[in-house]
RNA sequence: CGGGGCGUUGUGUAAUGGUAGCGCGCUUGGUUUGGGACCAAGUAGUCCGAGUUCGAGUCUCGGCGCCCCGACCA
């Protein structure tokens, strides 16, 4: 894409009521656009650095075996009172409305009661299992107080994942391919290293769930870990006959500031229990359903993302984000850049071309502030030396390749 | 929901109750051209509504909105 085209533009100024690190960079760079306090929306390069999150989780997801739909926003209030939460005593977080003929609706700030209501239509016998189903949704709710920018927001996309079976253990051997594929995310995105698979409150169902909680100064946890042993625990849950069932002492365990970007939770029964979910087994009589819930917050990940991986002149996509590989700048040398950005888009590299007429020192800022990988910078110093000049923005490291289209490509090809 | 701070051009700020000014941005022209360059001329504002006053950005009341701490986070 020529920059030239791109709508949005960078700004130097940092905004007085923005706090937290990733609102700002990503406002300044032109990523998101705040629209109303704890809402934002996506532009064209934050939406591509959703779209390439969304596509890792898409992979991962479809590995074991889920298959994508999507629910609705709108969600009726009856499937939400056969479990009793439809009350806002319950549930505090609810926007609600009516239609015009009084029909009270509420807006998804969860999809556990519409989507076991809509399976109830497709599981009615023991052979239907196992089902998992996951979607993409952009999740409403009325947080009394939203803040950290993109990482607490009333509006927010989350990836969210239920498994159905009628059989137990291969219920929970399930639940621990979830706990693998969130890592393999994790891992993909570049926080695989300080992300932890934590013990968390379980609720009324289980004695624990899991959290997975990822160390940055910018979350709102406080987890407390051993990195050795690979053991984390939220704070929440944390005292002696935990660490006793874990086999740590407290000693052990080191407190630091976490974000929580997914967790996984296990209903056991009860909920399917609850909204008359029950399928006929083998020997014809009722069944009860396992259900497990499974969510990973797509946009808090981006904004955790951008936080970890900025420096004093701005945000460091890795390439599997980032929302192109290659940031092309032309210092005054369009004719020769265009060759080069035609090459690179015909075999197939994402590149963003900033082919504006703008000073040198504009463009490496805001080369430096977007944060894409790699910096391509073709001048007149660089063409008369016959080369071009590749910056990891990273490291800072420079390398030159000759001033030749298939060895540019190639370069780039074998990242 | 409890507590605190705050709303002035796009943005960041200034203005004893008395002419709304400055930096950045943006526009135009010119100069520059490897790290947010320079010169000149422009552009645009007191969150909304009442009230007090000869006169309100400034004082009073109400509304709306924003930020932070705490609580909450299925």
């Amino acid at each position: 894409m020529k920059q030239s085209q791109l709508f949005t533009k960078t700004t130097k100024d940092a905004l007085k009521d923005e706090v937290s690190v990733n609102a700002q960079l990503l406002i300044r760079a032109g990523f998101i656009n705040k629209e109303m306090a704890g809402v934002y929306a996506y532009l064209p390069l934050g939406l591509r650095v959703i779209e390439k999150i969304k596509k890792i989780i898409r992979e991962e997801m479809d590995a074991i075996g889920g298959q994508e739909i999507i629910m609705s926003s709108l969600q009726p209030k009856g499937v939400w009172e056969s479990t009793g939460r439809w009350s806002d005593e319950v549930v505090d977080v609810w926007f609600k409305s009516k239609l015009k003929n009084g029909t009270d609706v509420g807006f998804g700030w969860s999809h556990e009661e519409p989507i076991t209501e809509m399976m109830k239509r497709f599981l009615t016998s023991y052979r239907d299992f196992p089902a998992y189903a996951y979607q993409f949704q952009t999740k409403l709710r009325n947080e009394l107080r939203a803040k950290s920018g993109i990482m607490r927001g009333r509006e927010f996309v989350m990836k969210d994942l239920y498994s159905y079976d009628v059989d137990e253990t291969r219920h929970l051997a399930f639940y621990e391919s979830v706990k693998g594929a969130y890592m393999n995310v994790f891992r993909r995105v570049g926080l695989g290293d300080i992300t932890y698979i934590t013990f968390a409150a379980g609720g009324a169902f289980t004695k624990y769930s899991h959290e997975f909680q990822t160390i940055t100064e910018a979350g709102e946890d406080y987890i407390y870990v051993n990195k050795e042993k690979g053991i984390a625990v939220n704070e929440e849950v944390l005292d002696d006959s935990v660490l006793t069932e874990l086999g740590v002492s407290k000693n052990e365990l080191t407190k630091v500031k976490s974000a929580e970007v997914g967790n996984i939770f296990n209903f056991g029964t009860a909920k399917c229990d609850d909204m008359n979910l029950f399928v006929t087994d083998k020997q014809g009589k009722q069944a009860s359903v396992y259900l497990g819930s499974y969510g990973i917050g797509v946009t808090r990940l981006m904004g955790v993302v951008a936080e970890h991986f900025a420096d004093e002149r701005g945000m460091i996509w890795s390439e599997e984000i980032a929302p192109f590989a290659v940031h092309l700048l032309s210092l005054n040398q369009n004719e020769k850049a265009e060759e080069i950005y035609n090459a690179l888009n015909k075999a197939g590299v994402e590149v963003l071309f900033d082919d504006r007429d703008a000073n040198a020192g504009v463009k490496f800022a805001d080369a430096d502030l977007m944060g894409m990988p790699y910096q391509l910078v073709v001048s007149e110093k660089n063409i008369r030396d016959n080369r071009v000049e590749i910056k990891n923005r990273k490291s800072g490291a420079v390398e030159y390749v000759s001033l030749d289209n298939s060895e540019i490509v190639r370069y780039f090809g074998k990242k």
